[in-house]
Formats: structure tokens, sequence, C-alpha cells
DNA sequence: CGACTTCTCTGACTAGAGTCAGAGATATGG
DNA sequence: CCATATCTCTGACTCTAGTCAGAGAAGTCG
């Protein structure tokens, strides 16, 4: 990146912080204290156990239990116990919880409407455009990807959601235990590895890599994006990200077997460089192959973030 | 403006303050509360007095010498008395202050980095063009028109920046007594008004609205944008501004004499709806006449901007 | 000169945000 | 069933931001 973007973006922090956090803050917290407010715009319509607000928040236990206590003192949620788990106590909005979290919804609509007001229609449009687009990359940019065990329940969950999807897309349906890879733990080191990209804590994709021992080529399994999080170029990320990785074990080749009706997926296979290949396996599921010569490297590159996270 | 808008504005505020205005300014203060960060980045190469300061940041002048003095503590500014006015102070950065400014800014330049990396080079692109343009139409949005009596030294100021440059930019020069409205005192009520734009204090634009009696016409004279403020729709907001208060006070045509040399002036003038006529007066400076019908309007219209600010 | 204003500073507060160290209740695994 | 882990809550703090009411020094105007 160059120091013009740099500065275009600092410009951009500074003008919209000033404009946009500061009056953000103001409006919401107006006769609450920000962080109750935060809290009561967090709750969603059902309850929300008070540990995964915790952990959403970034709180600690004792902030968040005293905020619980100041918005239950005013009769704004109802907080009880898990109905599974006794140690775990389960956030709900009360009726006038429902309400006051309405008048900050309103002065959310305010707020941005005291934006677009002095604007005119043709400017307010390019400016609704620019925000969406800079909401969608910025998003982008907030989507960590770590290596995570295959049995952690963000991996559990992208795979069940992957399976479920194959079950439906594909005409003959999708069942894991007659794929080639009936068990995903050999996605793990030292046979492989499981990446998960998350937003805020939620698993939004993930894609596997195995490296079976004793060949040149490592092999992308498993690789899923959430339906409402495509378009974000997470797929292109975790390919990215796969390779490096595969790099850095020393492979020169990168393989894939896909389906014919994830069309998406073939697509951004191609655009990344991926060229078709004849049948290197006999995945009952493939009806294409792929493959995608890759730069061995002992250490990983730093300039590219292709190659960089 | 509809509610697609709106919720589009909501959502661009909520990823915006939670991604850059937490991190801008967890950054910032990492080491120094926020507030003694704020004002060494305010505080420009050269001293600033500290009634400017308490003015632009809108503190509170016992706070404000609290800082200063944790600041002075620090040996990152030294304060002293104003030369010509034993009242006031002047604080200017130290040595140490300057090198202290200085991590703030490469910190600034990490955030957007940080903001930067995980894209690819055309995503990241995509994210600075979209980044530039919001923080023109938010700069736009932030711009106040209000009506100012012509000796306000705001109101001075921008009369005389416009005579300088016409001046420059007449082939035959610029005399402000030699023309038709020598005196600006007319741009005031009854007889007229004059507007000013400011943004953060700042004085971008003027325009004024001569009211002679006893003609259906009101006149725009003095109409100027300064030029490091140009494209940002502020001659267009004041023209609006300046038709919605002529048809208040039940004016039905808007009048304006320009000079050819003034060829963006002449390019809004069209773009707004203004028609060629033939001359109405005989303003020597003048080469071009123009006008306009409004629609007389008793009380101020409140759906479209045009006419509400 | 004297009254009034302007500007900065000090002291005395308040409120919000957040941290830290347990205590107590409830699960869970051997 | 016991040891250990997990989860929430309480009490006791700290820091920062910010407000308010004057005091005192320095200018200004009649």
């Amino acid at each position: 990146m160059d120091e013009a973007q740099v500065e275009t973006v600092r410009r951009f922090n500074r003008t919209v912080t000033a404009r946009v956090g500061v009056l953000h803050e103001r409006y919401l917290g107006r006769d609450r204290p920000v962080g109750q407010a935060r809290l009561l715009w967090e709750l969603g319509a059902q309850g929300r156990d008070v540990r995964r607000l915790r952990e959403q928040l970034g709180l600690d236990s004792g902030y968040l239990s005293r905020l619980l206590r100041a918005l239950e003192a005013d009769g704004l949620v109802s907080v009880r116990r898990h109905p599974a788990d006794g140690r775990v106590r389960t956030v709900r909005l009360t009726e006038a919880g429902f309400a006051e979290r309405a008048v900050l919804d309103a002065r959310s609509d305010e707020l941005a409407a005291s934006l677009l007001a002095p604007l005119r229609a043709a400017q307010r449009a390019r400016l609704v455009a620019a925000m969406t687009e800079v909401e969608r990359l910025l998003t982008a940019t907030t989507v960590t990807v770590d290596v995570t065990d295959p049995d952690d329940p963000d991996a559990r969950r992208c795979l069940g959601s992957y399976y479920a999807e194959l079950r439906e897309r594909f005409e003959t349906g999708f069942d894991p235990a007659r794929s080639l890879l009936p068990d995903v733990g050999d996605l793990r080191a030292p046979r492989g590895l499981f990446l998960v990209a998350r937003l805020h804590g939620e698993a939004l994709a993930c894609a596997g890599l195995k490296l079976s021992p004793g060949t040149a080529a490592a092999q992308i399994k498993r690789m899923w994006v959430a339906p409402h999080a495509r378009g974000l170029g997470l797929g292109r990320r975790l390919l990215a990200e796969l390779e490096a990785r595969a790099a850095e074990h020393g492979r020169e080749v990168l393989r894939l077997d896909t389906n014919k009706a994830l069309a998406e997926a073939i697509g951004l296979y191609r655009a990344a460089g991926f060229q078709q290949v004849p049948a290197f396996n006999d995945e009952p599921y493939a009806h294409l192959w792929f493959e995608k010569r890759i730069a061995a490297a002992a250490q990983r590159p730093e300039a590219e973030p292709e190659a960089d996270r």
C-alpha cells in the first residue's frame, strides 16, 4: 500500500470519528450511560446468555454484571437462570426494554437523517453508495482467519452448515461418510490444518488443507463461506492463506476437487489461478479437479497480504 | 430521503464507529489519556493561544488548564504569556512534544495500514476511493449556513477574499466602490440579507441577497466560495438557500449579474436553472445577466433540503 | 483612575468506565 | 462423592472526563 492511501485512510478516520463517532455516542447516550445503551442495543429479540454478551462486547464480568443490574433496576431487562445450566444466566429485554430500544433506534435514525439532510438528492445517493462500499470493505478487514482445531465448536458449526448446503445443492445429496475424507480429524497437524474465518466471534467461513506425506501436492478440502458473508472476498482470502501455508510446508502444487453444482466456487478457483486437470482421485462427489503451481517458500513472505494473512 | 438510505447510514455508523472509532481512540491514547493526546495532536507547528484552543476543541477552561499542566509536567509543551496581551497564554510544543506527536502520527499510520492490510490491491483501491467520497460528502454535511451581519468578522473576511479574487481575475481589476453595490451594509434586514457558510468555525463561503422594495425580483450579490472548499456543493447550497429566503419574502424572480471571467459560477447558475436575460442593470463589472422564476411561498417548505437549509 | 471585562488557573466535585480479587453457586470428570 | 472448573456477582478500587464557582492578574473604556 502506498503513502497516499494511508493518508486518505487517516483523513477519513479523523473526519468520520469526529463527525459520526462523537455524535453517535452522544445520541445514543443522551440520558443513559453509553455502556448501558450499548448493552440494550446488543440485546436482540430473544434472550442472550450473559457469558456470550461478555465475550461479544469484550467486557469485564464484574462490569457487565453491574450494567445488567442497573438496567434491571430500571425494569428494562430481566435476568433468569439458564434452564439447562444453573451457572449461566440469561438476559432478555422486558416490554419497557423494547420501548427504550425503540427510542435508541429512533435516535439512530435521526442521526443518520441529519447527515443526509443537508445534501441534495444526487449527493445523497453518492454518499450512501460510498458508505455501503466502505462498510463492506471495512467489514472484510475485520474478519480474522485462524488455524482452528476441526473439533472446535466454531469449526463444527461451519462444517455442519457446509454439509447441509451440499446435501441441498448436490443432485445426489451428500453424506460426508461416503466422501474421500470421512473424518475431518485428518485436517489437523501434522497431517493437515483447518482455518476458520470469524467476524466478532461469529464463524463465517472455513477451509481445510490436507498435507499427505510423501507428495509435493497439498489438497484443499471442506472450503465453505456462509451465504450472508459472500461478496466480502473471504473465499479468495482463505485460498491465499492456504496457498501460503502449503508453501511454508514446502509443497509445490495445490489441488482440489469440486462438484459441478458449486458454480461460484468454481469461478473463484479459476480466478485465483487454478487450472482444470484430469481427475487425480476418485472422490465420488467430484466432477471437476483443479490444481495450481505455487512458489515453495521456507519463510512466509510479507509484502502482499495474499500471502500475509 | 428514503428508509433504505437511512438504514445504510446507520449500518455504516455502527461498523465505522466500532472498527475505526474505538481503535482510533485506543491507538491514540495507548499510554496517554485521550484528552491529552487530542491536545498534542491539535497543536500545530507554531504556538496557539489557549483561548483559541479552548474554543476550537470546545473544552472547559478549567479542564484545558489541567490538561496543559499535565503536558507541561511531562515536558511536552511550554506555556508562555502572549507578548501583546498578558492575560492570554500561548502554548507551543517542545522538542519532546514534537517527538511525542510523531509517535501519535506513526500510530495513526499504523491503524490506517492495519485497515488496508487484509485487503487485496483491487479492494484497497476501492476502499480508498469510497473513503474519499464519504469524507468529502460528510464534510459537506458539516458545513453550516447562517444569516450573518455583513460587518461580522467572518463576513468581512469572505468579502475581502472575494474582492481580492475578482481583482486578480477580472481583466479590468476590481474596485467595490465602483460597483453598483458600494456598501455591503445594504445586505442586511430589512433591505437584504447575508449568508456565511462555515466549517468548524472557519468561514468558507458567502452570498448576499438584495431585497429592493417595490419589486418582485430579489438579486444575488457577492457570492463566493473559498477555493479550497470548491467541489463540496456549497455554491448550489447557497443558491438554494437564497432562493428559499427570497420566496419567503414573496419574491417571484431571482436575478444576478456576473462577469465573463467567472466560468465556474456561470456554469453553476445555469445548472441551478437560471436563464440568461438582457442586462437589467448597468453594473460596470457585469457581462452577463441571469434570472430564475421561483415559487413564492409564505412558509418555507420542508421536504427537500434545497429549501430546507 | 476606577469600574468592568477577559483570560487563566485552582479547588472541589460528580459520573462513567473499567479492573481486580475473591466469594458463592453450580456443573463435570474421575 | 470429591476435586476442580465455570459462571456470576460483590466490594473496593483507579482513572479519565468533565463541570462549576470563584480568585487573581491583565487589559479596556469612559
